[in-house]
DNA sequence: GCGAAAAGTATGAT
DNA sequence: TCAAGCATACTTTTCGC
């Protein structure tokens, strides 16, 4: 028996939630920005389809939105919040999953289920699931969603965006799958973003059908093996990937852009004191250890680079991230006659603190 | 010269 | 020209034998 899988992603997410929040807002545009602290500087996080409609997207600087509607209503975003909110949410879209183990969160505002055992493919009852989460969520939360329902994560990826807001789309069969797939321009494939697409246009493949119908043997010679047999798969609509819940990130970071560009290590140091405290937060609710640290490093022309150092032990302090991270920043700095802009810490090698045993505790 | 681990870069989605 | 902050996948280099 065939899968069925459904995605679900919120409708504009954090603009959906402020409007919710501010019904004053409806029908304005509404641009939720991320602010790097030097005057209105940022760029957009989400917006809302008003906006939209005014050209503004995100990932776009703040101030072209500003350029595009000085008008809109610009709001900074407040992600503890939104947080909070995604989390009910998930659970309500879990509990329509074959069992716990057949939920994903992808992100923020997004999840897989697989309803494959639930339904026994039939795609009527897959969508009589979908419009009972689409219902429960506008109830209980009053925001809409968009829905997918595809044989797999990629197909009801791509489903859930064919329509918004407040989409439900069904492909079920092969051929469903191929006449919807074929005629999209291949950055529409989930995972192709504009490098690879600028790659394959460069190849003459404009569309996922062109994708699909390329030989395999020169995809994989222009982006590696795995790559290229992915792509090639992809564009066909093959996906075998299982829905799965997704441990929490195996990695902590966190990034700022510095209050003005400097090459001074000490100045640099206080704001990665900042970084650490909230990176050490993050580690202590999930009481977890580490064994990497390290550093990002952008200048003022946007280069950007990384360096990293591996602990002999698991770690969890932030005096440990503080010294690491000084000591790859002033190799960096004296390696690099560069002015940063933006500097950033992470800590990878994540275990649980629970389970180890502390030097201390043999005495 | 090999496989594994570490280090560093590229990419994507919001 | 403008340009946030985050995670992950992928590639290259180094390590231990």
């Amino acid at each position: 028996m065939f899968r069925i899988v459904a995605h679900v992603d919120m409708d504009y997410f954090y603009a959906a939630v402020e409007e919710r929040e501010n019904p004053s807002l409806h029908g304005k545009p509404v641009v939720v920005c991320m602010y790097s602290g030097r005057g209105d500087g940022g760029s957009v996080s989400t917006c809302n389809y008003v906006a939209r409609n005014i050209g503004i997207h995100s990932g776009m600087p703040c101030s072209r939105a500003r350029q595009l509607n000085p008008d809109a209503i610009y709001l900074p975003v407040r992600k503890d919040f939104y947080t909070k909110v995604s989390d009910r949410i998930m659970r309500i879209i879990e509990s329509h999953a074959d069992s716990p183990d057949s939920f994903e969160q992808v992100s923020i505002d997004e999840a897989f289920i697989e309803i494959s055992k639930t339904c026994k493919g039939d795609f009527d009852c897959a969508v009589r699931i979908a419009k009972q989460i689409k219902q429960e969520i506008l109830e209980q939360e009053k925001l809409t969603c968009s829905v997918g329902i595809g044989p797999n994560k990629l197909v009801a990826k791509m489903a859930s965006s064919e329509q918004k807001p407040d989409g439900l789309t069904v492909i079920t069969t092969p051929d469903e799958v191929a006449a919807f797939l074929r005629d999209k321009p291949v950055g529409k494939l989930w995972g192709v973003g504009k490098v690879t697409a600028l790659k394959l246009e460069e190849m003459n493949i404009h569309t996922i059908g062109e994708l699909a119908r390329h030989d395999a043997v020169e995809l994989v010679s222009t982006f590696g093996k795995k790559r290229g047999a992915w792509l090639k798969a992809s564009a066909q609509g093959i996906d075998e990937s299982p829905v799965i819940p997704r441990g929490r990130a195996d990695q902590i970071g966190r990034i700022v852009t510095l209050p003005h560009n400097s090459s001074d290590v000490e100045e640099i140091m206080g704001e990665i004191d900042m970084l650490a405290d909230d990176v050490i937060e993050k580690l202590h609710e999930r009481k977890l250890s580490f064994k990497q640290v390290s550093i990002t490093i952008i200048t003022s022309h946007f280069k950007a680079y990384s360096r990293n150092r591996t602990l002999n032990l698991p770690c969890s302090e932030k005096e440990t991230i503080l010294t690491t991270a000084y000591s790859l920043l002033s190799q960096f700095l004296e390696d690099n006659n560069v002015i940063v802009r933006r500097v950033g810490i992470m800590v990878s090698g994540l275990q649980e603190t629970s389970s180890q045993t502390t030097l201390s505790s043999y005495f």
